[in-house]
DNA sequence: TGTATTGTACCGATCGTTCTGTCACCCGAG
DNA sequence: CTCGGGTGACAGAACGATCGGTACAATACA
């Protein structure tokens, strides 16, 4: 039972918070309701395009909250190291130490993939080439730096999966806490 | 337009497809009968117990298959560099070099995974222990070699993950070709 | 004939969506 | 200050469509 007053990001907090749970196709609007608890014709009146202008709010806080506590502590000033581990710090918390699935995986699934797919895209890409600066500034080839940047974010994704799966999100720091070494070895 | 006549492998291969692409939410009864060719009765006639019977089955299906050409070629003879470019090359196949989903991570998705978290756990985990054996026969403590199979499973799950969200399936084909020297350097 | 398989019609529930209406609140006119 | 008309925020009820699932008769094949 939410108390009564929302504010929007709230609101958009818990939408992703279901979908992250559900799925696209499980997070349905009773569900979506009864999470924010705003009836279904309120989230019309928030969200005139329906659920497809949930998930896109959804998506747009995720590209700003990215911005802010991933992408930009990358690119700022800072040894390469603490500059990674200022991106684990944001991750653990966003994944809540492993035990929370990745929206943009979550996404990629079904019908509903085809229409979010550019957006998704385009924060993995920013988020790659965030990664790759670190490494660059670390001595690196922009080609090896952008491979491993890949690779990064393939273990990221990958250990939350895993993690999940196994029921044991320790999987995921650990990955996370691997990281910096294995990326900015010589 | 299936040709008819289906073999109970080949339905539950149609139903596997589907619920690669859909997920468990978005593969509807009514897409299951048309990707199969079976009306819906005969279905339910085939998985008495409807919807969580036909995953059963796929699962039961990517148990067999997975150990027949994935585990059983890492737990047998020959070096560890060319079992694991076996598992590599069954994967390449399986995940059609990395532009279809895994199964098993689709299922980690919305309230179906609850249902089916015990049989997908203890896939991942003969996974695990399978490349972990190839890799203690490479000379690594039994310790090391855990550290490093779960890691190379990370690695499979994300580079798949990233690959599809990207639009670049040759992130999977690279990944899975860096493996053998990543697991088995000293 | 008997058994295995399938088509048709249907069930109640829930899906995403829309319509209608109500309530609280703001703001300018009197 | 009061009042009235807009305005934004919400709920209730209902829409047609589709969901997963069932009953049963008809068909196909042995």
């Amino acid at each position: 039972m939410p108390p009564a007053l929302l504010s929007r990001e709230e609101v958009v907090a818990r939408v992703m918070s279901v979908v992250r749970r559900q799925g696209y196709d499980g997070a349905s609007l009773s569900a979506l309701s009864k999470a924010t608890g705003l009836g279904k014709s309120s989230l019309y009146h928030h969200f005139p395009d329906g659920k497809d202008d949930m998930v896109g709010a959804v998506i747009t806080h995720l590209e700003t909250s990215l911005e802010a506590s991933v992408f930009a502590p990358l690119r700022a000033a800072g040894s390469p190291a603490d500059r990674l581990r200022a991106m684990n710090g944001a991750l653990d918390r966003f994944y809540a130490d492993g035990r929370e699935a990745c929206v943009l995986a979550i996404l990629g699934v079904g019908d509903a993939s085809r229409r979010f797919h550019p957006r998704v895209k385009r924060i993995f890409r920013d988020w790659i080439d965030a990664v790759a600066s670190v490494i660059r500034d670390s001595g690196q080839s922009a080609e090896a730096a952008q491979a491993r940047a890949e690779d990064a974010i393939v273990r990221i994704e990958g250990a939350l999966m895993l993690a999940r799966s196994m029921g044991e999100p320790s999987i995921f720091g650990r990955t996370l806490r691997a990281l910096p070494e294995e990326l900015l070895r010589p």
